[in-house]
Formats: structure tokens, sequence, C-alpha cells
DNA sequence: CGCCCTATTGAGACTTGTCAAGTCGGGTGG
DNA sequence: CCACCCGACTTGACAAGTCTCAATAGGGCG
């Protein structure tokens, strides 16, 4: 076993946490290895559910949209992270990639076949949902109760969190402005001038448009907090 | 089978979908009934999780409170409804009352062991859980792009989804104003105001405070329409 | 009937959105 | 290598939406 950096926030848990190397070879069997660019979609939002996904290098966002054409981003996903939970036939949901990005395809069926296998890896599935859901409600938290502000604080803390502790108070954003106002509810406008009042209070210095740090990680949290 | 009234909306999944009548009758003797008056708290926010279950006649919110005292309302919940799906610990939100109501409570260990014996009970639990992440999805999109009123629509479409298709059009509302404000990320005085502009066009009637009649229902869907 | 709690309504303040102008930086072609 | 160009971001002025505070109305219950 490795030694693994040291995260402030996210548990590392992915499909693979607690498998046996034999188990892992039959799950990696399973596995075909895809790697996208900036910009391209890994699947859209109706489209038939043929496979879930671990992200293995990159950043991928999630998103929705409607037919009025208003877009909510759901969520930015980092390495480890386990894409395409849905238990219907559709996603509900389109993931593009923010950077290059490598992805383990891994096909529904079998997939889920191996699940009735390997009943750590069922576990596991259901605890990320776990994670997932807890993500979500986080997120309705912040869209209801938070100001513009704060919402950014509750961005870069995430993202933060995702870090390993010593590079945890610089933050490269790799989405754009319009991604974040779409992931916090806000407009582009209201984002540029959250990021400046931050500044401004010395709570966060930008060095540029996507690199970011944060200066007063108490006050962040603090505004960031959720509960 | 006996004859089920038909929704409009929602897929009556439940925890027994499925089950044998020994089935059923293994997952009933696990069952303490219990029963709440309106204002009655189920459990709280970070107390210990004991029980899992399901509300049987009633309704139920579910609410999360930060340490700032600002408060999520959720979800609110109906007959059928399974409650306490976490896969943590703790509680990471308290449930209370709306009405007097009924639940099964269901010990979590004997619950959990259960679920190993019966896989259709697993899956039910699994579906359930999709559900229930789909619904926070939706309420991320109509935190995040609605306006005041289609996120009143937003609600009234989602409670009447929960009636026989009869009755869908004149809802009684068992929350209170401050209850709804909380649940979509607004004040009471913006969700009443909200209220008065949809009647004064035509897409509601108001019978009184908690008496809704949907005069509309295709305007209303529009408004509420979230993908 | 009157009290109390909740909901509605109104006026004004604040936050956020909209529209428009200006800046910055990276990439391209001369 | 530099000028220009384009997209993305920032900033400003104003409009719209929502919140806050305060007063009023309404309904249920003693």
């Amino acid at each position: 076993m490795s030694l693994r950096p040291d995260y402030t926030d996210e548990p590392d848990l992915t499909i693979y946490s607690g498998l046996s190397v034999a188990e892992i070879n039959q799950l990696d069997a399973l596995v075909i290895q895809r790697t996208l660019q900036a910009g391209d979609y890994l699947f859209h939002q109706h489209t038939q559910a043929r496979s879930v996904y671990m992200l293995e290098a990159g950043m991928l966002m999630m998103e929705r949209s409607s037919s009025t054409g208003r877009r909510q981003v759901m969520a930015f996903m980092h390495p480890g992270n386990f894409i395409g939970i849905t238990h219907r036939e559709h996603y509900e949901f389109t993931v593009s990639a923010l950077t290059r990005a490598t992805v383990r395809d891994i096909p529904l069926k079998p997939f889920t076949a191996l699940q009735d296998a390997l009943p750590q890896l069922k576990d596991n599935v259901r605890r990320i949902g776990g994670n997932i859901l807890a993500h979500t409600l986080d997120q309705v938290f912040a869209l209801g109760q938070k100001k513009a502000d704060e919402r950014v604080c509750f961005l870069l803390k995430q993202l933060s969190g995702r870090l390993p502790r010593q590079q945890a108070h610089m933050i490269e954003l790799m989405m754009t402005r319009q991604d974040i106002a779409d992931y916090l509810g806000l407009t582009i406008e209201t984002v540029s001038r959250a990021f400046g009042k931050l500044k401004r209070e010395g709570i966060i210095d930008i060095y540029s448009a996507h690199t970011v740090e944060i200066l007063d990680a108490d006050t962040l949290a603090e505004l960031a907090l959720a509960d």
C-alpha cells in the first residue's frame, strides 16, 4: 500500500476500496480505458445508460440543461470519483471534460453482475451513492440559504478540500466563470464581483482569473459553512 | 393485488415492492409501529442513526439547520416514503411531523441483515436511494435556476403529483408558509406574493391559506418545468 | 367576542441580474 | 517579433427581483 497524500475533506472512497488484488483484477478485466480532450463529452443527458465510469485523471463536470436553455452544473469531478450512478434507463445529466482526462469505462451489465459476486464492490457503490447524496444536499443548502460570496467560498472550500493539504491553499480553477455561475446559481458578473469582494477583504488573492490563493482559510470556511 | 389509485407522478415504489407474503412477514416482524403528533420529531440531525422508517400515514418534513440558524427544508414526505437512508453513523437531517402521522420504525441492524437475505429488499432500497437523489437534483435545479413564482409552481406540481389523479387539482398544504419558504430558498413574504401573483394570473385559486386549486395545470407545469 | 398566530400587503433597502463598455491575455498571421 | 483579434473576465450603471421591516387582515380557538 502506497503512501497517500493527506486530504482535508474527501474520504478517498472509490469503487476499488477494500478489494483484494484478485477482485481488482476481475473489475479491471471489464474496464475500457478512454481519453477525453478538454471540451469532449463523456455522455449526454437522456441517452441510454450503458456504462459507469471512474475518473482516473483530469477534471469532469456534470450538468443538466432544461428545455428552456437554463443550465445547472451539478458537480465538478476529481480523480477517483465514480460517475454514472443512476437507477434509470437513461442518464439524467451530461458529463463533459474540463481538462484532458482519462476515465475507466465500465460497461453497466457486467458491472452489475460483478456487484452480485463481490459484496465489497456493491457496498462501495452504495456508500458512494450516499456520498453523492450528501454532496447534493450540501448544494441544496448552499443554493437555498447562501449569498453570492458565501456560495463562492463554498465552492473554493470544496475544491481546496480535494487537494493534498500542503497545496490546499493554492487553487487552480479549471472551469470558466460561466461554469462556476451555473454551479452556484448565479451570473458570471455576480461571481466576478464576489471574487473581487473576497480579494478586497483579504480572504483570497487572485493571481489570474484561474489561480486563486486562500489567505484566510478560517474566514473562508466560516463563510462557506453549511451546517 | 388491490386496485391502486392512479397517480400522476410518483412511481409507487416502497421497500415492500415486489416482496412475497413470506418476505413481507419477515420485514414486518422487525417493525415497531409509532405514532407522531403534529410537531413531534421523528429524529434529530447529528443523533445516532438507529432505525429507518416507512411513513404509513400523515406528512413529514425533512430539514437541515446550520449553526448560524439558517434552515433548509429538504423534502416533504408522503405515505409510502422511506426515511432515514444515510450511510453515515449519524442522521444528517431532522425529520418532524406536519400532521398526526404513523410510521413503521425498523431498527437498522436487523434491517441491514434482512437486506442480505432478501435481494429484492436490497434492490428496493437501492432504487429508492436513486429516487431520492433524482428528487434532490430537481431541487438543486429549482433553487439554482428558478424565480420565486416558478419555485412555488415546482412545489405545487410535486404535491399535486402525489395525489390520485382525480384530486390532483385540489391541494391541501399541510405546511406553513415558513416551511415552504425554507424549502424553496425564499422568505415567507416572497412566497406569499408568488401565490398572489399566480392567483391574479388565473393559474391557481386560493380558498384559504392552506387550500389551493390548480386552474391551469399546463401553465403551472410549464412554470415548474425543470428539464 | 376577542386574542393570538399566521398570512398578506406595502414601502424602502439591498442583492443580484442585465446590458454595455472596457481590460486582459493567449494565439495567429503578417 | 509585433499587431491584431478573439474570447473570457472585470467593471460600471441601471433595472429587476427579493429581502427586511412594519402595518394590516384573517382564521381558529378559548
